[in-house]
DNA sequence: CTGTGAGCC
DNA sequence: GGCTCACAG
């Protein structure tokens, strides 16, 4: 009789475990995708265009006739900013499938006028280096316009790490649509490398979600943003891009939010984002 | 690897 | 000036 004493908590240790395992062996990996897989994406490798990866750092859909990810989704919280130092390791991703013959190097986008713009940014994964790391894998570049990149992109990518310092939790998804894109050599390019598509657009979706009541509803702030990959990108900052779901659903044929309710998620697709961004006027257009 | 550059706070 | 996005050699 005296055993059985022990064994409710050891029923209850085992539980948890067993409940606790996929964060444990996963960390935030179930997160990246939480809100949907907008293409239907598959980690089988006869879906050579719209082929699922799921990193612990990202998920991603891999076009292998474009070379380039068709999306990148990822969460960031607190947790992910810490002080680790950008690891510069550009490299090709050797977890694409061995029976597929292209596989994008950095070499592809030299000289190209291009840049190698992550989409998962490394500024996102900072809290370790294996994790800051894992940004620089090939498979999350697309060939970005210098001034998109580095100027209205990154303007955006700031202001979402400025919201989780604020104490928000985001939900980020972003891609490519169309073909062809004006770099730094100041002609339209349709491909570069030894084939790797130059997208003639880059989008990009964020749901902010405040840690402390952390539910998704109709009030649920949502930025979503549309622009070309051109160096005329730069001629206006980030919040003047902004636009609905719904427009990028049109274009892109893609279901995003599809994990949230679907009342829920009407109202959201069609909500475009009107905050004042530090307190510059914003212009109308 | 080091050095350079543009833009922004 | 420091930080972060990159590039070239």
């Amino acid at each position: 009789m005296k055993q059985r004493r022990y064994l409710v908590p050891l029923f209850y240790c085992v539980t948890v475990i067993i409940l606790l395992l996929p964060s444990i062996l996963f960390g935030q990996s179930d997160k990246n995708l939480k809100l949907g897989n907008p293409s239907n994406a598959k980690a089988d490798t006869t879906m050579h265009d719209n082929y699922l990866m799921e990193k612990p750092q990202y998920c991603l859909s891999y076009n292998n006739t474009k070379h380039i990810p068709n999306w990148v989704s990822w969460h960031v919280d607190s947790t992910d900013l810490g002080k680790k130092d950008r690891q510069n390791d550009f490299r090709a991703d050797n977890s694409l499938p061995a029976t597929w013959y292209h596989v994008v190097t950095p070499k592809d986008y030299k000289n190209s006028g291009f840049d190698k713009g992550h989409q998962c940014p490394s500024g996102d994964r900072t809290n370790s280096v294996v994790n800051n790391s894992a940004t620089f894998l090939m498979t999350n570049m697309i060939p970005q316009a210098p001034k998109n990149n580095q100027q209205t992109w990154k303007g955006l990518e700031d202001y979402s790490r400025s919201l989780v310092k604020q104490g928000n939790e985001l939900y980020i998804i972003c891609g490519i649509c169309g073909q062809g894109g004006i770099g730094s050599k100041n002609k339209t390019d349709m491909v570069i490398g030894s084939g790797v598509v130059v997208p003639a657009q880059t989008w990009k979706i964020i749901v902010v979600v405040p840690v402390k009541n952390p539910q998704i509803d109709t009030s649920t702030r949502i930025i979503t943003v549309l622009m070309p990959n051109t160096q005329d990108c730069a001629k206006q900052p980030w919040y003047n891009y902004r636009t609905s779901i719904d427009s990028l659903e049109q274009l892109t044929g893609y279901n995003f939010l599809s994990n949230i309710p679907i009342d829920i998620q009407k109202t959201l697709e069609a909500k475009i984002d009107t905050l004042p961004i530090k307190n510059k006027t914003i212009i109308n257009q």
